[in-house]
RNA sequence: GGAGAGGUGGCCGAGUGGUCGAAGGCGCACGCCUGGAAAGUGUGUAUACCCCACAAGGGUAUCGAGGGUUCGAAUCCCUCUCUCUCCGCCA
């Protein structure tokens, strides 16, 4: 979320950016200050009835102590009505308090100025288009889940059978393109300067709402019931997390982690064709990258990001493009956001498989996630994450791209991994 | 799942109702000392919010979390949570 004070003195700033990403309830801005006005006077007055009923209790302890029990009894009866002031002022405080937050999380992160103004994904902007060739497939080329079976490489009913449909069962060679897929991706990570990590698959609420996906988006993740814990819908959850309530010292920044985990996503409302196969599914592997970085140099960090996932792209040897998301299509907590479409041959389709997005203070602020600059002085550190890459699809193109009627090239970069060259 | 023990500042560790945001030690920062360093020595060393100029200064809250008792709670009571030990179960 972003910060009271950052609201509170650069209102107009706030609301023309607001605008820019089509945000509607723009009156919430007055309400928050006038709230957040009401909040500070009544936290003023119990504050100095505390402080009023402290030093009387010092004063009470102080007589005890002289074993001046009748003067000390005395001055307990003048605390009378200061508690119930208190009591008072107290739960007012806490609604105020309440009422500032609730409006808080339901402001979206301020878009960067580079953002276009737009409506949804038809408004994004292409920021870099792909100037190469595409692969030339024969008249006859398949879609990637017709190659799954023909090939026998993923068994969408035997998911479909055990868990439900948008669960994707990976066999045999199939499921050693995956694994060669997710190797790769840490790998380069890696040697990125990314340090590996294996979080947990199931977070907690406070995680959830660190970094974004709570009080907003819970429809979109499966919930244990029994447990309270969400599945992760990405690594980003429990990676960035691992800096919740830390404050970490200048010198330590970047911090760029890196992990590998399943993500799982209801994705409620999403049927038809356009679904089909890896297209859209609800269990899907991915490599995630974060940064954790000084507020001075977050944009450099995304641009090196961006780099980092062309690489890869480059390396698998697949067309891709990148586009600048719109305001409208901009993900709540982001402020700048570059999609990865890679071209999907035989469905002659784009498909997103990564997202690099810089976060700002904006997750950091319900993360409590700071550092301590040079002068001593704490504040918040700024946050980034992005998909490197993101499994499924990558893994569809991959299969239509590279059909031949001899069978589906393994791309060069894979081959140590998977330790065939093709599948047949 | 059952039984027990425990969660105090960056770390260790004292503190069972009164001037405790918290002794002491370690670590860290700065200074003195030194040719330089170590040792020694001095000072400082949490976070959030409020008043105020985001200065100085002052105030409030925070000793796992939340609630309660009390004029007053790190200290007493309740609930939750996490860690450790033993038993059970188990990859």
């Amino acid at each position: 979320m972003l910060q009271l004070s950052f609201i509170r003195e650069n209102k107009d700033t706030v609301l023309k950016r607001l605008k820019q990403r089509g945000f509607k309830q723009l009156d919430l801005i007055d309400v928050l200050i006038s709230e957040d006005e009401k909040r500070r006077k009544n936290q003023q007055l119990l504050e100095d009835l505390n402080a009023k009923r402290n030093k009387l209790s010092k004063e009470i302890g102080q007589l005890y102590g002289q074993g001046k029990r009748e003067e000390a009894e005395k001055l307990k009866g003048e605390t009378g009505n200061l508690k119930s002031d208190i009591e008072k002022f107290e739960s007012e405080l806490g609604e105020n308090k309440q009422k500032v937050f609730d409006i808080l999380v339901q402001i979206p992160n301020i878009p960067h100025e580079s953002v276009p103004v737009g409506n949804s994904d038809e408004d994004n902007e292409v920021h870099k288009d792909w100037s190469g060739d595409f692969p030339n497939l024969a008249e006859d080329a398949l879609p990637h889940w017709e190659l799954a079976k023909k090939y026998d490489l993923i068994d969408f009913e035997l998911g479909a059978k055990i868990t439900g449909s948008g669960f994707p069962l990976y066999k045999g060679k199939g499921s050693k393109l995956q694994r060669a897929l997710v190797s790769f991706f840490l790998d380069e990570a890696e040697k990125g300067g990314y340090l590996e990590i294996l979080p947990p698959f199931l977070v907690n609420e406070e995680s959830a709402f660190g970094t974004g996906q709570l009080p907003d988006k819970e429809g979109q993740m499966y919930y244990a019931n029994a447990d309270d814990l969400y599945l992760i819908p990405t690594a980003e959850v429990p990676i960035t997390n691992i800096y919740r309530n830390v404050i970490v010292s200048e010198a330590d920044l970047p911090i760029k982690l890196t992990g590998y985990t399943p993500c799982f996503r209801r994705e409620a409302g999403s049927y038809g064709a356009h679904v089909r196969g890896l297209n859209r599914v609800h269990q899907f592997d991915k490599v995630e990258i974060v940064q954790i970085q000084h507020p001075d140099k977050s944009y450099e960090s995304l641009d090196q990001m961006v780099i980092h996932i062309e690489n890869l792209l480059h390396k698998l040897e697949l067309p891709y493009r990148i586009l600048r998301l719109c305001g409208g299509d901009l993900g709540f907590t982001s402020n700048l956001t570059f999609d990865f479409e890679v071209f999907s041959a035989a469905q002659k389709r784009w498909l997103e498989v990564s997202s690099v997005s810089n976060f700002l203070s904006f997750q950091a602020n319900r993360l409590k996630l700071r550092f301590k600059d040079q002068n001593g002085k704490t504040q918040l550190a700024h946050t980034l994450n992005g998909s490197a890459l993101a499994l499924a699809r990558i893994y569809a193109s991959i299969l239509e791209n590279n059909q031949t009627e001899e069978g589906i090239v393994i791309p060069e970069v894979l081959r140590p991994y998977t330790g065939f060259a093709k599948i047949d």
